[in-house]
DNA sequence: ACCCATTTGTCCGTATGTATA
DNA sequence: ATATACATACGGACAAATGGG
């Protein structure tokens, strides 16, 4: 096994990001992103990727494909392809091929983390009662799902989102909801399955954090609900590196 | 000419809208919007569509590539492609309205400045010597620009960039090159008026705040880099409400 | 007007790997 | 463990659009 034997030698190829595909997206949009193919510049050519990178037109074709998709380049019929890349800053917007490689969703979850951090901390100085009760009842709810092995993640956000509520700025809710929207439904795998026994004292830890957190929050003790988040995080970010394609994990920070 | 003859007989196609693939891609959109097939179905498979259509797997492919891309479809390994459309999450925007008071621009700075405090921590742990070297040069050009009385914004902003470039984590820049640019265009009051030795004074020290940010992430002290963006925040702010419409402050954080 | 080279678009066929049931 | 269906990759062929000679 783990031989992958080319018909036509294409020299070496060491790292394997996820397929060649990736390899030839990740290089051709960071050519772009760095300004090495400025906007409204001529990519090289099909059969010059081809060469270039040792790979079969369909590759190439995949790739310019997805770039097209993602709203970086056009396409010419007859002509060529082009950089578009008109630095779009009317919105935030995090194109879907950042979503390729284990990489990347981590980027992703650390924005998120790093957010939560400070939104715990104001939410401490600013949270009403309102908010600590509707923390409590997702807290509640995702003990209860644990219990039940039932589907804790609804529960988990919504504690999430409480939290992110409770700072009094509209922004961060609505950020965290940009960003929870975008990374839970890349997390269809597992949930359920590939460590039932792993899972539970996943999802308890996480409990446990999330307890430590509402504390600190109650307390209107800002430093000690950023410290609770952020060894939430420092704990979750562990464990999604280490076992790389469970992915489960990293929803539940 | 006009006979392009396939090798075996395809029956008719009187339109070509734009090649195959998108009369595929429009197809099957179609059929997903007006619920033929409903959120959650399994599309058909790729040799049903190949037949159907009577077009190559290479087409194919590709039309379920760009519907993956704009997120209308999931295509699961080894079982088949459904539909998703949960149409529009797609992109965070904070519309123009959030301007109108001062307590909108402020929740907006807060958010940012929440980021960059995260941010710099990042960067404490993972900065290279060139993004050093880009605050450093960021951080002459503000303190020459705060001598000559010129614009000190540009350079102000460019340091606060590199150290969400530092992180290495594109999506800290990419939020804060979006954010920087809702909240500048908005700040065009005064800089120069209503206070000019006030100004000088603020400028100065704004800039010793940029050095103890800078001189935290060039000895890798996570926690000290915090600290230190947490403190520039807390007069930004200070000064920010104090002024009351004197939103000049706000930007030099 | 014609042809030609270039470049993208479409198609075919095949082979191997991998995930799921 | 086998069968199914998708994922990835290769290669060759021709069609169609474009721009220049």
């Amino acid at each position: 096994m783990e031989s992958w034997k080319p018909p036509s030698a294409p020299a070496v190829r060491q790292r394997r990001p996820r397929g060649l595909v990736q390899e030839i997206v990740n290089s051709l949009a960071a050519s772009i992103r760095e300004g090495v193919i400025k906007p409204g510049d001529k990519l090289p050519t099909e059969s010059e990727i081809m060469s270039r990178f040792e790979v079969s037109r369909t590759v190439v074709r995949e790739a310019l494909s997805k770039l097209q998709a993602n709203g970086l380049v056009e396409t010419r019929h007859g002509i060529g392809t082009f950089a578009l890349n008109l630095p779009d800053t009317s919105n935030f917007k995090i194109s879907g091929c950042d979503f390729s490689t284990l990489a990347d969703v981590i980027a992703l979850l650390e924005l998120r983390i790093s957010l939560e951090t400070e939104a715990a901390g104001l939410a401490a100085q600013r949270r009403t009662d309102a908010n600590l009760a509707a923390m409590e009842t997702a807290l509640k709810a995702f003990s209860d799902a644990i219990e039940q092995d039932s589907e804790a993640v609804p529960s988990d956000f919504a504690f999430h989102m409480e939290v992110s509520r409770a700072t009094g700025n509209r922004h961060f809710a609505d950020l965290m909801t940009y960003l929870g929207t975008m990374i839970i439904p890349r997390t269809r795998i597992d949930t359920s399955s590939s460590a039932p026994e792993g899972r539970l004292k996943y999802l308890q830890q996480a409990h446990g954090d999330h307890e430590n957190i509402f504390i600190a929050i109650r307390n209107q003790d800002a430093d000690a609900a950023r410290a609770a988040m952020r060894t939430s995080r420092r704990r979750s970010s562990r464990d999604t590196s280490r076992n790389g394609g469970l992915i489960s994990s990293m929803y539940l920070s």
